[in-house]
DNA sequence: AATATCCAATTGTAAAATGCAACTGGTTTT
DNA sequence: AAAACCAGTTGCATTTTACAATTGGATATT
């Protein structure tokens, strides 16, 4: 007889211990990503703001990237003093550190894909940019999550 | 009567057209990237050759993986005129321009996740090197894979 | 005070993707 | 001639995702 613990979000058992796996073993998948860059770049700290995308997550998709990005260190909840039914969720600096990946693939699509430019002038930005403006930014982040910098 | 001709890659239907979300409809997922990495830091450029990760990609998911990444111009196939059998997978342009995401992430994991430092010397390097670093593994990858600079 | 709306989820079910092992027809090596 | 190798394919079980409806409690409106 045996206890089982299962554990959807299990850390410590990994694919490989490759960074290129590890990272994707986080946020590889179509969702993760799109959360926090809404997160970052709109401003949403609740879940309905979060399931009004207009890539269309379902509400059982996002309940369940919110609690493995919670697990995995990313984001934190805490609840909204002003509204005791809200939960607020932050990006952690590990959450804003994923920045330069948003950029990366950013600057990827607007050379490769049919990005739409007029909607998305502040990726253009940020894709165009130097260094110095994402430091800028993850200080802007820092600040409105209550990172300590 | 109708004719529907299924393509599981179709393109030209996004869910959006915001930067994040193209690319991740591309390279979002658990193995696609896995895959670029080995062509591009391990040199491997036959079918056999991919299977042999440390993550242990399944035959069939290889496979599809491969053919979606050409459909999406990110890979070339070729037969290997010194083996009738053996195809030879190339980056395009649009491939090795994936770089830039793969060191972003290489860089998050070095400072957030468990890697095996020693292991990936290479990783390390780029991770840490900067743009000078990253345009010249491009030119070594044009020159090996074949593609116009 | 009663009603409607909003909140973060949860539930049920169908469809799709993934994982796994065995196998294929052909090619090259021994 | 036999063995090993090549890029896949096939069948099947498991897992993940998509979609729609619903939940119990909190807040806003009338």
């Amino acid at each position: 007889m045996q206890l089982v613990l299962k554990n959807k979000y299990f850390m410590g058992n990994h694919r490989s211990y490759c960074p290129i796996n590890l990272a994707l073993e986080v946020f590889g998948d179509k969702w993760s990503l799109i959360i926090i860059r809404d997160i970052m770049f709109s401003g949403k700290r609740h879940f309905r703001e979060l399931l009004q995308s207009d890539e269309k997550i379902a509400s059982n998709i996002l309940t369940d990237r919110l609690a493995m990005l919670e697990q995995e260190g990313i984001i934190t909840k805490e609840s909204d003093p002003d509204h005791k039914q809200k939960i607020i969720y932050s990006l952690t600096s590990k959450g804003i550190d994923i920045l330069p990946v948003i950029k990366a693939m950013g600057e990827w699509s607007f050379k490769y894909q049919p990005v739409d430019v007029e909607a998305n002038q502040h990726a253009k930005m940020l894709a165009d940019g130097g260094n110095e403006l994402v430091e800028e930014i993850k200080h802007q982040l820092r600040k409105e999550h209550n990172v300590a910098s």
